[in-house]
DNA sequence: CCTTTGTGCAACTCAACGGTTGCAGCTCAC
DNA sequence: GTGAGCTGCAACCGTTGAGTTGCACAAAGG
């Protein structure tokens, strides 16, 4: 019960900043390697810095990144909590239709 | 380990089926209610059934539904396995940084 | 102070997406 | 077999998205 419903733009951002492939890897990125500024993560793509910020931006609104302000750069983190929402969505969208999830949907709403 | 690792292009189109809220609609109502064509399925949407159709196709490309033809009708039920995938993906992703959402990945691996 | 380095903003291009319309081709039922 | 209903294909339009470039602005650092 602790989780919010989760609304309808808010998984469209959360979905949509996932469906991009850069995206999922920034994200991957700064989850595994941690905070790191658009021009840092920018070197490690075939990317423009501005693109790269864009992406970062997406990520941003669905709530899957936070930036913070460091002196005159901006250190982007990962803040993955979102990703149980929309875990949830799709436990909760599938209900049971298969054992294996059925069981971690009984798990999911004990906490 | 009985789930394939999903490819990069298969969860582009995953999350991207999952991006928009017609989709979405169109998949819970196909989960919930059972099998329907496209053209009732523009019935209940401020739609034409083009585009319905161009949404279903989007969903079947993505994994999560196939066309059954029956007779002079194309019968569309949704295959919510994909979800488990988008699922494992979230998990594998996040790794352990919340406590509830750790404990469902210690089971989703135990099937 | 002046140079360097990093960020922010704006304009622009090009492709993809959501949606529509029109029409041709199947099926079924009478 | 002929008409009605449903599907499939293609063209088209407006909007959004990804990416680029150019330039102005802020913060360090010598």
């Amino acid at each position: 019960m602790s989780a919010e419903p989760i609304v309808g733009d808010a998984l469209d951002a959360l979905f949509g900043a996932l469906a991009d492939p850069t995206r999922r890897q920034l994200l991957q990125r700064l989850l595994s390697k941690g905070p790191a500024t658009a021009t840092v993560l920018a070197g490690s793509l075939p990317l423009t810095r501005q693109a790269v910020v864009k992406h970062l931006q997406a990520l941003e609104v669905a709530g899957l990144v936070t930036p913070e302000r460091v002196g005159r750069e901006v250190r982007y983190r990962a803040t993955p909590e979102r990703l149980a929402s929309a875990v949830g969505w799709l436990l909760d969208a599938g209900g049971s239709w298969d054992r294996r999830i059925d069981r971690l949907r009984g798990r999911a709403s004990s906490s």
